[in-house]
DNA sequence: CTGTTAGCGCATTCAA
DNA sequence: TTGAATGCGCTAACAG
């Protein structure tokens, strides 16, 4: 790679790459004591005495020494890296959720490495490796396939699935209480007057959307209302297709509101709306589901299910953490973070 | 480590964490070399023989070997992961560089570990010593003191600054052109017949908000526009604060525009005007340094300068990279992201 | 082009 | 409680 030529070359001018970091082997010799001393020290509990290790962390401190993740790991067998693995950095929610998870994963001291993998099988995969590579102990995702959890925990990796499930999963869980959640708000729809209501969803195959769905049956089954099953809207997964939807649904059906499955369709919703002039809450009612920060800027702010994004990612954090740690039954932990509704100004009584 | 008799446990149990990974011994046998022909063919090239490569990467293939990266750093010196240090993951600023960044990094198959510090300085500090124990070869981070990018450097860590700038900086830079996008801004304005513009700002130490104002300042002075100082309305870093500022402004002093310095801060005037029932862009113009998703969905849509946030990030990221694999002149280098004004409808003539 | 040897920095035996 | 010895898994020297 690096002959001694180009080295010579790289020592001769005024390049910082091989700053010679202190070992232990440093702060042994300044500290007078021995490397595994000061291994014990620094890390260990107990196995020192008080005067020692005051000497060991004095003498480390002073010579700026730094411990080696690297070797430590090698040696120990554990990492306090742990890998995070989501769709789409941009979109608020996932934000939200790796906020939440690098505040616990900060406080315990743990790191995170943070892939998108832009809702494709294959770069999730490729993720998962580098993974692996890491050597992880364990890894929270939003998965795009089963396959993906699957192969991280035939490696012993712990894992914890994030806002998603697959049906036959064996890994830890957290989920937003979505049909709840959508039963929530749906029925505060059905106490409004509105029986002809739009369901804007881009996917049903994942628990998200499925949940969400089954709770916009179920508010209607409660209320004995009969869905019309056009009013279904399915759509792609971004806001442009949602507008399109959007448009159609409003054109083939009458409507009196619409409910979007997440906060990227209720952008283009709220779009076609807008350039409709259709007055909001008075003409047509729109509400989402996924609680985001403009929602409560435009006017009039959307009513929303709030789905506490920020805990439900520190709520994987601490699942994960415990996992590792060992402090959980073996069995598969199902964790649901409870969906508020928030009403605000877009949902009102039905026309007419 | 795990003899015999635990890992037949491990089989027995439905326990995964001690699950022996294979390792470059495991490739050499399956595939009838040593070891080091196999760390060659896997990774280094043009030392091993095609047949012998494709022989070794067949056996790697088939026995499930993934390098261990913890090994790998400790023996070669090399990481590849990079640390990125922002102050809020939540603010879409932050998100959307990060997620820039993100993107380049794992095209050239580098890692990111991302940690949030809060804007707060023991934070950072704690977290570039995180880095430096990780032996990460280099961090992009929106400095909150010169201290953490100096010792990151003076440890042999490159760096790179995104977004803001300390005097005494010797790092490597990549920066929106706050100037010319705040002069671009403001002369829209001033171009509208605009002549008492209040300019919310939260801090002017640091590049970005110096950059800005001094934009806004010579938008004026361009155009022989006395600056009445009492425009420019310092405030907090929250949008409350901005809030409680835009009503200060408002109260005390007449002003036909505003410009807010950032997009946190343009929520804060936004919620004034809006709850002032001021008419937008009729009473009073509204713009923003900044451009996030919010002020597209907004009525009227916000007038912003767009600073190619993601443009940034990915910036920052090769820029990291070219200076780790040593394809750069020593000096510093400064990318300049240029600004681009988008005139939307919160912005109309000065009224009267 | 390939194998042998050695050691990165550390934590963990084990013996003292 | 401490020190000496060992090796985690890998790759860089060197020799062949």
């Amino acid at each position: 790679m690096s002959p001694r030529g180009q080295a010579a070359r790289a020592a001769a001018q005024p390049v910082q790459q091989p700053v010679r970091r202190p070992t232990v082997q440093d702060v042994a010799r300044e500290a007078g004591v021995s490397p595994s001393t000061v291994s014990r020290a620094l890390h260990t509990r107990g196995y020192a005495s008080p005067a020692v290790r005051a000497r060991v962390q004095a003498a480390a401190e002073r010579i700026g020494y730094v411990t080696d993740h690297n070797a430590r790991n090698l040696r120990s067998r554990t990492s306090t890296s742990i890998g995070v693995l989501i769709s789409d950095l941009r979109n608020p929610f996932y934000a939200d959720l790796a906020a939440g998870i690098e505040e616990e994963l900060r406080a315990a001291e743990y790191q995170m490495v943070l892939v998108n993998d832009n809702g494709d099988p294959a770069e999730e995969m490729q993720a998962a490796e580098t993974l692996l590579a890491m050597r992880v102990p364990g890894v929270i995702v939003t998965p795009v396939t089963a396959k993906c959890p699957q192969v991280l925990q035939d490696n012993g990796v712990h894992v914890v699935c994030a806002d998603r499930e697959f049906g036959r999963a064996t890994s830890d869980l957290v989920l937003s209480d979505n049909k709840a959640g959508a039963r929530e708000l749906t029925e505060h729809l059905i106490a409004l007057g509105h029986t002809r209501i739009g369901m804007l969803i881009d996917e049903t195959k994942w628990s998200t959307g499925a949940g969400r769905l089954a709770g916009f049956r179920a508010a209607h089954v409660d209320n004995a209302l009969e869905i019309d099953e056009d009013l279904i809207a399915y759509t792609s997964f971004d806001a442009d297709a949602a507008r399109q939807t959007t448009r159609r649904l409003l054109n083939d059906h009458e409507v009196t509101a619409i409910i979007s499955a997440n906060n990227v369709l209720a952008q283009g919703a709220l779009a076609e709306l807008k350039d409709r002039r259709l007055k909001i809450p008075r003409q047509i009612s729109l509400a989402a589901y996924d609680d985001v920060p403009w929602m409560s800027l435009v006017q009039p702010a959307l009513t929303t299910v709030d789905q506490s994004t920020v805990e439900m990612g520190r709520s994987c954090a601490r699942l994960l953490l415990a996992r590792i740690r060992g402090e959980l039954p073996p069995r598969r932990r199902l964790v649901k973070v409870p969906a508020r509704l928030i009403v605000r100004g877009s949902t009102g009584p039905a026309p007419r």
